[in-house]
DNA sequence: CAGAATCCTTATCGATACTG
DNA sequence: CAGTATCGATAAGGATTCTG
């Protein structure tokens, strides 16, 4: 991502979850944890390599808590902490806008 | 911008505002309409090329009307449409979690 | 004043192959 | 299963110059 951003509230916040794919996992992840490779089969046209960086980006920020259980093979979870849970309501509108303007350019 | 978006609801949000400016330009002209070196001025770094870009993006998207005076010289007004009225609420929730997020940081 | 045009750098993303 | 590593493509953004 971009580095130095100014500062303002909206910049920072759009750093670290304007990118493509950040806040769509993150829509993925309120309905409660996920594993790796079902987020891969459930988020549509995402690469292996850009569900790796961005939960890692997620996880970084303290936003997505990843725990992997020592099993064979190995099973890794990835939910939203309790900080992760103040993006529900960024989520749900932003998904509100996007259905709406959806619908709009769809008449 | 990225062409062919799934048709996911936040990613079809996300592929309009997700660039560095686009929201935080919204962010700018809640307030009522804005003139071009005015929002050049006020928005901190953002280069001229990008103002007008983005500018000429929501506009497209029918959320930013650009309204010309004929005067001399000529005067160039940006305001957001009904429809970009409801970014408002978007702008609200992102501007609040950015906020909350730097707090965080800072401690 | 409000831009358009051009050139260039960097960020972001995707594809593929490989691994503990 | 859940990743890494590498490479290349494209998109986003910045700097500069010029204009009605």
């Amino acid at each position: 991502m971009r580095k130095n951003v100014s500062g303002c509230s909206v910049e920072e916040a759009m750093h670290l979850l304007g990118g493509r794919w950040r806040l769509l996992l993150v829509s993925y992840l309120v309905d409660g944890p996920k594993r790796f490779n079902e987020l891969r089969r459930d988020v549509p046209g995402i690469s292996q390599r850009m569900l790796t960086l961005d939960l890692r980006a997620l996880e970084e920020a303290g936003l997505v808590l990843r725990t992997v259980y020592p099993t064979v093979p190995v099973k890794v979870e990835y939910a939203l902490t309790e900080d992760g849970k103040r993006l529900k309501y960024v989520v749900a509108v932003i998904q509100e806008f996007g259905l709406w303007l959806k619908q709009r350019d769809a008449a």
